[in-house]
DNA sequence: CTGAAAGCGCTTACAG
DNA sequence: CTGAAAGCGCTTACAG
């Protein structure tokens, strides 16, 4: 390639200053309208490149947000991006994604980088094991942090999630409510908020209903499809065998669902089945999927929004926000108990999505 | 937060310049071990943060790549994305995922970005309609592209990809060894040179075997998991219907058997059903899916690999390598046609994962 | 082995 | 409405 073009040298071609160049092409009122479209014209033709770097050393402005995830592949979290992103695309955000995969060292080099990078701030989900003091650290060296899906005791943040606790005790009552009264919990853990806090609500829910929960019952750990297909094995063992499961997630309870096919049991008739999250696939599944409905857009639009006010000169609060969660009533819990004689026929046809 | 921690602080604590600080934090071997290790004891209790802006604008070196593709929630982008991150990783160099959503304008809006900040290279998966020239532009600004998934006529830059043309030719050549002759092909478009790779390769096949398409087996559009629900309906009104379905992806087969069987049929007997790109899931889905393995976590090494190493000064090539595929037979093929009579047990029990 | 000085390409008071 | 000059925080020859 040829020079560098730089302010400078369209302020050259021009007979102007760089002061008068870099005025006019960030649309300041200060310079001529004239002097404007000439310096703009310029810049085309010569093929200038602003220098971001150069701009942000000075104004300690980078326009880059980071979002730092479990996994992007993960259909929940891709949600909440894309609606994290509508709402940055608006404002020339650049936004720097980030997978943790729930490795702290992982998270804190991604932090670190955008400490380094000068970012104007970062919406975070937590990696399992996150202490409040890294929070912290990023708010003391001006890199405001928003946290979503998981919350961290003492962080002093705006958090925003689902309310967990609520959301599964209404899968468990609608599963109570359809006759079910041995009914296991499949995947999550203890080491997450989300983990504590569904489990936390299908406990509460069988209580409430006068259930004693039996330990085997509870199946810690999955929280992906494959692993969800691998817990149907231990699923099966469970002796005098549940007729229902409430799944973390709906990847674990899809994984589920094609784990009990495989053994040659119809998920929504043999088996009553719920997911979380209500994920796109979870409306043309086969059978569709009875899930709770966990608002990741509304988590990403307002985490986004928030952050965005905060860069404008909002004060920092450190409130957790709590979405409502919602009970989505489809195929995978079949008609209650009475339908397990049915025919596959009869649930196929019907189209809940 | 209290004043910032430069360069110059730390050097002033110790009475030292900051030449030998900025040299001593980068392990240099001109400084003393001594003065070393007491440079970098300040730095840490000062709570130092290196200023990669100031560093990058100095050096033109920003530690930046660039990886823009259309989706990250779609499993074959994210199973690259995986390779491509690991190859990164040890390489202390931060990449800023984009996702273009096939819209050209998001697209340059990000390599625009990446021009802005000095990214040191970029990957793309270009979008659709995406000219030669918008590659060149970013070369000749020091940005040096890898291509992966499509190529760009002229583009004249090193890409990878999979040989689609061949690979989706072992699909329906499988197909026609089961038995069929009346073989759809769901899904894709001409837009891309995926889709017409495919595309192709499914026409070449038909007539190798003397089959002569008929127009109506080509469904063209489906490329997501959703899409490829909605066309079970204009598959099933194809007149004379076709007794096995060849998908543009794994995406689209696993939406289009949830289709099937909405609809009572029984992908993998009544209705034979291939995929492309043996994502995950492919093995865990039920019935399990045949596919065509086409190498992703290859292609994202290799591209990965091949920037580091233009980064370090090998010079430009501008060739396509053809990452070869190959066949994944699983269960939704069935046993060939005979098998249409089977019931659903026999093929459940199976497990070829 | 260490230091003084210039410069990367912008933006921002300040002056006129 | 436009220009001259300082400075953001590094790194890199160059000198000693």
């Amino acid at each position: 390639m040829a020079q560098k073009v730089k302010l400078s040298t369209i302020a050259d071609a021009l007979g102007l200053s760089t002061a008068t160049v870099s005025l006019a092409l960030r649309d300041s009122p200060l310079v001529a309208g004239v002097t404007r479209e000439r310096i703009k014209e310029a810049a085309r033709e010569l093929g200038y490149i602003y220098n971001r770097r150069a701009a942000s050393l000075r104004t300690s402005r980078s326009g880059i947000l980071g979002v730092c995830v479990h996994d992007v592949m993960n259909p929940f979290f891709g949600e909440i991006l894309r609606s994290i992103e509508d709402e940055l695309d608006r404002h020339r955000q650049t936004f720097i994604l980030c997978n943790h995969q729930d490795q702290l060292a992982k998270q804190r080099s991604f932090v670190d980088t955008m400490l380094q990078l000068g970012a104007d701030g970062l919406i975070l989900s937590p990696s399992l094991g996150t202490p409040a003091s890294d929070i912290r650290l990023a708010e003391e060296n001006d890199l405001p942090v928003i946290l979503i899906a998981r919350t961290i005791e003492g962080a002093g943040v705006l958090g925003f999630r689902g309310d967990d606790a609520y959301g599964m005790g209404l899968a468990v009552d609608h599963l109570i409510s359809l006759g079910h009264r041995r009914i296991a919990m499949i995947g999550g853990t203890d080491a997450t908020s989300t983990g504590r806090e569904r489990a936390r609500g299908y406990r509460v829910a069988l209580d409430r209903a006068g259930i004693e929960l039996r330990p085997e019952w509870r199946i810690e750990g999955p929280r992906d499809r494959h692993s969800g297909f691998d817990a149907t094995t231990r699923f099966l063992a469970i002796p005098d065998r549940p007729t229902a499961a409430v799944c973390f997630s709906d990847l674990v309870a899809l994984g589920f669902m094609y784990g009990l096919s495989r053994a040659g049991l119809r998920p929504g008739i043999d088996i009553a089945v719920t997911g979380y999250d209500d994920i796109d696939e979870a409306a043309i599944a086969t059978p569709s999927l009875t899930t709770v409905a966990n608002g990741q857009s509304e988590v990403g639009s307002r985490a986004a929004r928030a952050l965005l006010q905060r860069l404008e000169g909002q004060p920092a609060t450190d409130e957790t926000v709590l979405i409502h969660p919602e009970l989505k009533i489809r195929q995978s819990c079949g008609h209650g108990l009475q339908a397990q004689a049915g025919d596959r026929a009869s649930i196929a046809a019907k189209d809940c999505t």
